[in-house]
Formats: C-alpha cells, structure tokens, sequence
DNA sequence: ATGAGAAAATAGACTAAGTCTAAAAAGTAC
DNA sequence: GTACTTTTTAGACTTAGTCTATTTTCTCAT
C-alpha cells in the first residue's frame, strides 16, 4: 500500500497465527500480549499497531463481516442483497477458533463479551435499514443465529445464506400464534 | 444478614453515590477506583468487596432487575408475569444517571459495552420460556427498547409496563408485510 | 470480663492491559 | 548522500483486577 517508508516486517496475519497458536497451548487468560508478541517475532508495542486489544484477535473474521456488510447498506444495497453478500464471502475456514474452542481456551467470559459488543454493533446496522426498534433487533437476531449454527454445524452442505434464511423465515410463519399470550 | 463478625462500615450504596458524583465531576474515565474509594472514606480493596468492577456501579438498577427477572422465570411464573413484577417493582430514580448522562460521563465505549453484555444475559434469560432463538431475540429486543424508551422518556404518565407491551405488540402486528422482501 | 470465633476491612504486593512519547530502523525518491 | 516517510521499538506510566495475609470490630459463650 505504501510505496515509501519502512516496510512492514509483521501483519495481522503473523500475529493473529501467534495468538492462536498460544490460546489453544495456554488458554486464553494465561497468554499476556507479551507472549504474543515474542511468538510472532515482534514487539508488543507493534501488536498494538495490529490490534485494539487482545480479544480483537479472535474476532477479525466477525469484525471484517459486520464492516463489509455495514459498508454494503451505507452503498444503497438492499438488506437482503447485503446478507447474501457477506454471506457468499464468508469462509468457514475464518470462523472455527472461535466459535469451536472458546471454551477450550477458557475464554468463555472475555469472548462472551466482546461477542456481546459485535451483536449489538449487528444490531445498529440494521438498523440501517430497519426503523422499528424491535425488528430490529429479531432481524439481528435472526442474523447472529443463523450465522452461529452455520459456524458450528459441521455439515459442510449447509449454506451460511440458507441459515440465515432460514431463521428469518421463522419470523414470518405462523409462530406467533404460542407467543400471543406473552403480552403482558 | 450476619449476626455476628465486625459490621459493615461501608455499603453499595455509599459507594454507588460517591461514584456517581464523580463520574459527573470528573467524567468516567478520569475517575480512578481510588479516587471513588477514597471519596467513599473506604479502602481500594473494599471497594472490590462490593463490585466486580468500576463499571458494575453504573449497571446497579439493570443488574437488580435482570436478577429479578431470571428469579421469577426460574420459579415457574409465565414470561407476562415476570414482566409486570420486574415493570412494577422498577422504580424511575433507579435509573436515570446512567441513560440520561452516560454520554455527559464520556463513559460511552465502556458502558456501551457494559450493557451489550446485559443484553445477552437478557436474551439468555428470555431463553428460559422462549425456544425459537430468533423470537428470543425479538422479545428481549422489545423489553430492552420499552425499558430504554421509559427510561428516557421525560413523561412520568407512560408507565414501564405500556412502553414494553407497545413494543412487543408491534412484534404482532401487521408490520411484517413491509419485511416480507428482506428474506433473502 | 474475657477469650473464641466470625465477618468485614485493609495493607500491600503483583500481573497485565492499555496509553503515550520519543527515538531508532529501514526503506524510497531524487 | 540527503531528505522524507512509515514502521517498529523502547520504555515509562497509569490503572484494573487478583490474591494473600493481617488487622479490626463485632457477638456469643463461659
């Protein structure tokens, strides 16, 4: 990209390859930035040019997503044109680390709330398109859940775009003739 | 509570105001734990006695109530009823310092996360009596944008209950016809 | 009263995250 | 070689959060 100055001698990459190499030795708790750094031949000021954060590692794949489709509704695309476009981008080979051993790392708390953050980032670029609070946050719903069982499933057949369909379709049947008695 | 061992000096409550009084002074971020502890006439580490962290003291009233609400779902009352005890029982001065003026605190990114983490609890507890993980999110959606409404709305009229049941009636009404096309 | 026990407060050390500033390193253009 | 540009780095600094051990202050039983 930049035709001058130093090159770079690390990436996101190399350091993304580090953490997880460690998370799944150590744990995610027992790995300091320190350790990541040193794996990945660099220093740990430099990790912070890569990443915000430690928890930032795990998520490039859901962070790339949320920007790509944030940046499809921004161009003018419809809704359902922006799903089937980050989904036909999505690689399942990007997600398994996370969603498969969190726990394995003992990462549960940390990455439970840095996920928390992401659903709440879906959930206002849906808004985008979605005016009305509360759809707004079925059809995030809907997005999160059909992409979560799509990462976990580990039929390969499964599209990402039928999962999401999927759930969104649930949304339109006759459910909610159980919930009616909900309102309170 | 105790009958016996040395009495409590301090209390949440004490903690909560001096916390409270210099987020506003000086902002969140610039408010140290020493500096609330020491406003408080209390050590660092009591203050670690009472809350997990810094920003758990903004997220008292939320906490209470999400307690509450998993409480009455756990004992078998319907998904109506734990509603109306947790919209009855919600009072409006618990709330206000952290809707109304988390953004004057500059506490924006910490508590934005903060409560993201909430909102998945309150998917989660949701997910007591609702299966479907779509509808989970829809009817937490609606709760959480009532609560938020009511909390912000300067009108002492609308009470907590209506603003939750408006939401979760839209959930229920005609306005699907205009999503129909998002399925994609 | 007095000593035993229980709960709360505290001191203080420790690890690690994240921020910041200034300087060194390593290239390109001319 | 000099100027310029960008990345990397060193390293100091603040603070969060954890942990252990100690001290305080109460109640109760004898």
């Amino acid at each position: 990209m930049a035709k001058t100055g130093r090159p770079r001698v690390s990436s996101r990459d190399v350091l993304e390859e580090a953490a997880t190499e460690l998370f799944l030795e150590q744990g995610y708790a027992d790995t300091s930035i320190d350790d990541i750094a040193s794996r990945a031949g660099v220093s740990r000021a430099t990790f912070f040019n890569y990443f915000p954060g430690k928890v930032d590692v795990l998520l490039v794949a859901v962070d790339r997503a949320l920007d790509s489709f944030e940046r499809e509704l921004a161009l003018g695309v419809s809704l359902a044109d922006a799903i089937r476009a980050i989904a036909q981008h999505a690689t399942r080979s990007d997600i398994p680390l996370l969603v498969n051993q969190a726990d394995t790392m003992g990462a549960a708390q940390e990455v439970e709330s840095a996920l928390a953050t992401r659903m709440v980032r879906l959930n206002q670029i849906v808004g985008l398109r979605i005016a009305e609070p509360t759809w707004r946050w079925a059809i995030a719903g809907a997005i999160a859940t059909g992409a979560t069982r799509w990462a976990q499933g580990g039929s390969e057949d499964a599209s990402l775009l039928e999962g999401i369909s999927e759930q969104l379709r649930s949304l339109f049947r006759g459910d909610q003739a159980d919930l009616q008695g909900i309102v309170p």
